[in-house]
DNA sequence: CAGGATCCACTATTGGATCCCG
DNA sequence: CGGGATCCAATAGTGGATCCTG
């Protein structure tokens, strides 16, 4: 199997995800042309890219949705033993000078999120990376009790960064949505307004939706599955 | 200040418990004599006997409520530095045997927390003992959402305990009544049924309220300062 | 022993730091 | 660098064990 053509519809994109279910990373990778490697810290990231790949996402590393025609996000998410989110959730960088004039129907996050494909992949630490299995996807946009959380916290979190307290902001923030470092490592620098709306020098950072969140909104689509009517 | 004598109505001893608000351990237990030592964990249980003093509680170590008359059980509560409960709180020791022909109704969990005086303590580590404040004093009658939760906690832990499956028991079970041990040493054992009903040997057990419980109803009696028409 | 509880080792969580690819 | 994320040291939480007094 090549890696595949963009999907066409909807249906289409999560027929074909749902079909990789109870496959493993190994499989799906040498299906795509992906090795997978043994150590997981060399690996970061590739139970995405193998996704991609395998479902013809279209957008690489483009600022746009990875299924570009759908308008649809696609995000591994790794569970642990017990089924349940084991890390947060990359949302988007910032680009710290220009929330000051950011409305939050204008966002990246909200355009990111607007329309996601969930694909659980296990994520046992004891389990090696290519026996981890791809579990049943979701296709998820979030309803307005979701919409609220969000917004509440991006707007807090935007305000913060427009006033220049962006060295204020810590994980802690946030109940749903938090901002925290997305950068190669701890020195990496980049400029942001400060109080005065001087430059300043601070480290990268992004979005991240919290694990309870991504636990909370799987289990609700699980549980649609027993009620098919609603 | 010599040992205080009970007081005659509910409205007396709040009136007193919160007049000791802002007082130190120190202060405190000299009036009512009784030394405090420096280190902590040799005077576990001393904020609890020093209130007692102070207010006048006379059941000593009878199973009966602190304040006979008055049918008011005394609880210090120790306090982290953010305000929240640092401990669980105890309720009372277990019979094994005798859960087997008792109904909530008639528990001891439920005649100990029907009314109780709680009286927060400063706790944290780094504060010596002789230096932690009392604070502010709440009589407290759980709700009826409380009674249920705590309702269906102890019905579900007094099956097993009368099935003789106090063995599986663990710290775990219970929203907000959980069982633990309560012993002097992990070694002391008391007599229990077992499945078939024959005596096996194990270890004393008591009821405590999660951290996360009492700290909710304090912070419901708080609330309600400000706002004492309700 | 019953009543007053807290101690503290261990587990669970988390958020700052980091890693790969195109 | 932007996009795909996970790592793991440090902190918070918990529950089994323990301590004092009358």
């Amino acid at each position: 199997m090549p890696p595949s053509s963009e999907p066409q519809s909807e249906k289409e994109l999560v027929t074909r995800a749902r079909n990789l279910a109870g496959l493993r990373l190994g499989e799906l990778g040498a299906q795509v042309g992906v090795e997978v490697p043994d150590e997981a810290v060399r690996a970061k990231g590739i139970a995405g890219q193998i996704l991609e790949k395998a479902l013809g996402a279209t957008a690489g590393s483009r600022p746009e949705p990875d299924f570009v025609g759908l308008g649809i996000e696609l995000k591994t998410i790794p569970l642990d033993a017990a089924g349940k989110p084991k890390e947060s959730t990359f949302v988007c960088s910032i680009s710290l000078s220009a929330m000051a004039d950011t409305e939050w129907e204008q966002s990246t996050v909200l355009k990111k999120l607007s329309k996601v494909l969930f694909v659980p992949v296990e994520a046992a630490s004891n389990t090696p990376l290519r026996e981890r299995r791809v579990g049943r996807a979701y296709l998820w946009t979030p309803t307005d009790e979701e919409k609220k959380l969000l917004r509440a916290d991006w707007e807090r979190l935007a305000e913060m960064i427009a006033a220049g307290d962006v060295e204020q902001i810590t994980g802690h923030l946030g109940e749903v949505l938090q901002v925290r470092p997305k950068a190669p490592h701890g020195k990496s620098r980049r400029r942001a307004p400060d109080e005065e709306g001087a430059v300043q020098w601070t480290m990268p950072r992004g979005f991240y939706l919290r694990p309870a969140f991504t636990g909370a909104v799987l289990a609700r689509l699980r549980a649609s599955d027993c009620k098919p009517n609603t």
